[in-house]
RNA sequence: GCUCCGGUGGCGGAACAGGCAGACGCGCAGGUCUCAAAAACCUGUACCUACGGGUGUGAGGGUUCGAGUCCCUCCCGGAGCACCA
């Protein structure tokens, strides 16, 4: 049978860990403090690969740091709240804080016997009263603050779910949880002001670049969407109605005029054109679509001229006005000037109702288009044309001087615009944290005074989970009435939840001091381990949860409560664990479950197998990897520890011999260290299986034993033990250690070993390989070229020819460039 | 449509900064051990070959003594954004 029994192995050194408390992260330390974080899980049964490829990165992370000297802090969590446990209430008559803890409880048992490193001290889960109580505390800090407000909106709503979503959790106009297509409802929900720090979530991803993917940061800012252009006023009527375009270059090609359909002001015009009855139509007809169907394919656009003109300011024309579909409400000010000439958009529109084109650009060295026929916008650099004073100006020179005037005569501005809107908090949901406002008939809105929280849940039990289509918390009576902290009076409760978003972008900070309840969290800690040094996690939380991390810190920066402004100085995504093409699910039937794969192979193995699949940042498809090759590897490295250990120091080892396998270990100790600080698990592992077949082929081939491959072993335990940390554990007991592995020092090399005394150098002859030869290190370019020549294949490729140039790169090849003689 | 990644053996993937393409592993083939099998171990494994060599990193061009790597054009795949004015 295999001396490498990872089931006796496991749970002795997790046991051994615990009982020696050895990760809990020492707050009075003197070794330099590194925060190690990774993006806590939700419980949702037990864990699935996804996860364990993801703790398997996080913990080879802290405990590298670990070795090099750090006092790590490599915290464990909980985002619990949340809507699967309420949906497996409603469904199964279960109770969502049971069902979430015991998952919790499900999720940390398996993550035991992973043998993580986690300080499970400063375990915390966002639905406890003691954490949420500090995510409320933080709602009235923004409130008060003027960063939360209420506001009525046409918001998304999800009819399955039956709550509302952020922006940033519709996918293709559908809900992201359960795919169902998103339509509009107008309420009054809570909104968090991100819009705020758009310029500052933009710019201050400056400090990002370099250490942030940079598809991560490309996501955020195309999110964000900044786009830079003028407002420009127009008047319909004697009412001023401000435009937003990026091309006020454009202006004096304007042929008509558009308003969203929702547009305050479109029904009085549409009255006052006499066309009030289509209006209404018209009206109904668009909020009934849904966005998948007004972003479907064929793009057709919807519009009603309103029997009115606007004045473009830069010329006086009159331009009819329409409301139309592909205006949008919440972007710039739901009201564009149309420039069919130059914006596919119009274009499309103004072919559709037959509306004038005009070109008020030439493009470079083309023909002006035939503003009758052409179908495609002119949307490229060129001349201004047709714009009055401003012809032969180049486009951006206009776009300038055209917004100055404008200015000069109080009609416009210049004006930066994002995509990005506020974000949504609100969700009729009972499974999250209560909102800590007050409605009073009296005095309105009142927060929640900081001694009254927590603001606890109710008990489901008292909750009507039936009724759909308003906030479970509303049907809890005792819950909702409530004395107003401010006048005394009867007054009721908010009854809708935060997004759980809300939880997870302070959670960091809570892991500095989990159990203070008297603060969020400790100033002294933060200062201590905050920003996070490492962060690890999906790349699927590359615009939600790190971009309202970002906006959270960045909010409790200016409100004095940290002095930073980015929580996570560096950041690696992993990819997804998917099986045979496609994303694991149990509906699949392409589950694999990883207790399935430790009951088998052990803990080791399986982590060791993540990290070996490929790149960290790619996707790994179980279908491609082998379990059986890495634990192979690892009863063969066993093995081969036994084999050392029992024989005596062996026959005298030649001393060549032992000098190519010191120089191998000093090489793979160089390598294998580059590999550790670029995340490149896989290779490092490959450097580790090489180091470890030189030492098999140095004591069965050459016999040879003593202080070479103990060495070589010692150094293989210790940089194995980030991956697969129980057997380097027992690997390094076995070599007649008896502290943890876990607590020695990274190895370091030495540069003066690492020199080949002697080498071969590959010879070419016009680019081809010829011959290679043996040369030793630092010879002289003479000295080579006199044994290349020597060489009867090079001879041979240079007979008949006249060598007519000569490339050394001294110590790795010599390219000889030949001509016909 | 726009933006960003990527394309290397049967498979996952290696290749510093332009210098012997295919590390490491899987799979496969042959062998040792065995009554046999499994396990373990050993050897081989890009393709073609008249055995000299020739051809090969999606396709085609270019730069260079030399290109998987740099430049241009194109094809294919993936991701993100998508009536954002």
């Amino acid at each position: 049978m295999s001396a490498y029994d990872p089931h006796e192995i496991e749970p002795r050194w997790e046991k051994a860990w615990e009982d020696a408390r050895l990760f809990v992260a020492d707050e009075r330390s003197d070794k330099p403090p590194f925060y190690a974080l990774h993006m806590f899980p939700y419980p949702s049964g037990d864990l699935h690969m996804g996860h364990v490829e993801a703790f398997s990165l996080a913990d080879a992370v802290a405990r590298y740091q670990r070795l090099q000297g750090r006092e790590v802090m490599n915290p464990i969590g909980w985002d619990s709240f949340g809507l699967p446990a309420e949906n497996a209430a409603i469904s199964r008559g279960a109770d969502p804080e049971a069902w979430t803890y015991a998952n919790i409880e499900t999720h940390a048992a398996t993550m035991r016997r992973m043998g993580f490193a986690w300080d499970w001290s400063r375990r915390l889960h966002t639905s406890d009263p003691e954490y949420y109580k500090w995510t409320q505390w933080l709602f009235i800090q923004l409130y008060e603050a003027g960063w939360a407000y209420r506001a009525q909106a046409d918001v998304n709503w999800c009819p399955n779910d039956q709550t509302v979503l952020a922006n940033e959790q519709v996918i293709d106009g559908r809900c992201e949880r359960c795919d169902t297509v998103v339509t509009k409802k107008s309420l009054t929900q809570w909104f968090l002001k991100i819009t705020d720090f758009a310029d500052r979530l933009l710019s201050d991803m400056d400090q990002l670049t370099g250490t942030w993917p940079e598809r991560v940061l490309t996501l955020q800012r195309n999110w964000i969407g900044r786009s830079e252009g003028a407002e420009v006023t127009f008047t319909v009527g004697d009412e001023e109605v401000v435009v937003y375009t990026t091309r006020p270059d454009t202006l004096y090609g304007a042929t008509f005029f558009v308003v969203a359909p929702e547009h305050p002001s479109a029904r009085e015009w549409a009255a006052r054109g006499g066309v009030a009855d289509e209006f209404d139509a018209f009206l109904r007809r668009v909020q009934a679509r849904t966005d998948v169907d007004r972003q479907a394919a064929d793009a057709s656009k919807d519009g009603l001229f309103l029997g009115v003109h606007a004045v473009n300011p830069v010329n006086g024309e009159q331009l009819p006005v329409y409301a139309a579909d592909y205006v949008l409400m919440g972007y710039g000010t739901g009201a564009i000037m149309c420039v069919p000439g130059h914006d596919q958009r119009d274009l499309d529109f103004a072919r559709q109702y037959d509306l004038p084109v005009r070109i008020v650009i030439r493009p470079e060295g083309d023909d002006l288009p035939d503003p009758r026929t052409m179908s495609v916008a002119a949307a490229g650099d060129g001349l201004v044309v047709n714009s009055g004073a401003y012809d032969g100006l180049g486009w951006r020179e206009a776009k300038q001087r055209i917004t100055d005037d404008l200015a000069d005569r109080g009609l416009g501005r210049h004006a930066v615009n994002y995509r990005l809107r506020d974000w949504l908090i609100s969700r009729q949901r009972y499974w999250g944290a209560p909102i800590p406002i007050i409605h009073c008939a009296a005095c309105g809105e009142v927060a929640v005074p900081v001694d009254d929280l927590p603001v606890r849940l109710p008990d489901a039990n008292e909750i009507d989970f039936s009724h759909s289509g308003e906030a479970p918390l509303a049907t809890a009576e005792a819950f909702v009435h409530a004395a107003c902290p401010s006048c005394g009076g009867a007054a009721r409760r908010d009854t809708d939840t935060m997004d759980t978003f809300v939880d997870s972008s302070w959670y960091y900070l809570r892991y500095c001091s989990p159990h203070r309840d008297d603060v969020a969290f400790s100033a002294d800690a933060v200062a201590r381990w905050m920003p996070v040094d490492q962060y690890t996690g999906g790349i699927e939380h590359a615009i939600l949860h790190l971009l309202y991390s970002r906006f959270f810190t960045k909010a409790l920066h200016d409100l004095g409560h940290v002095d930073f402004v980015e929580p996570f100085t560096r950041l690696k995504s992993q990819g997804q664990v998917i099986m045979d093409g496609a994303a694991m699910s149990k509906s699949r039937g392409n589950l694999v479950e990883p207790r399935g794969i430790i009951d088998e192979y052990g803990a080791d193995t399986l982590r060791a197998t993540m990290l070996f699949a490929g790149p960290i940042e790619d996707d790994v498809d179980w279908a491609d990897v082998s379990t059986t090759g890495m634990f192979k590897f690892l009863s063969r490295l066993t093995r081969l520890t036994d084999e050392h250990v029992a024989s005596p120091a062996g026959p005298a080892a030649e001393a060549a011999a032992d000098e190519d396998l010191r120089r191998a270990t000093h090489r793979t100790i160089r390598d294998v260290t580059a590999d550790f600080d670029a995340f490149k698990y896989n290779t490092a592992l490959a450097k580790l299986m090489a180091l470890t077949n030189e030492v098999s082929a140095a004591i069965r081939e050459r016999g040879q034993g003593g202080d070479g491959p103990q060495h070589a072993l010692e150094v293989i335990a210790i940089m194995l033990s980030p991956v697969a940390p129980h057997v380097a554990e027992e690997i390094w007991n076995r070599l007649g250690h008896h502290g943890f592995v876990a607590e020695q020092r990274w190895p370091e090399y030495d540069d003066s070993l690492l020199v080949e005394h002697t080498l071969e150098v590959p010879v070419q002859v016009d680019g081809r390989v010829r011959d290679t030869i043996s040369i030793t290190a630092g010879a002289s370019q003479d000295d080579v070229v006199a044994l290349a020549q020597q060489s009867d294949n090079v001879r041979r490729h240079l007979a008949d020819r006249e060598t007519v140039k000569l490339i050394w790169v001294p110590d790795r090849l010599l390219n000889l460039v030949t001509r016909p003689a």
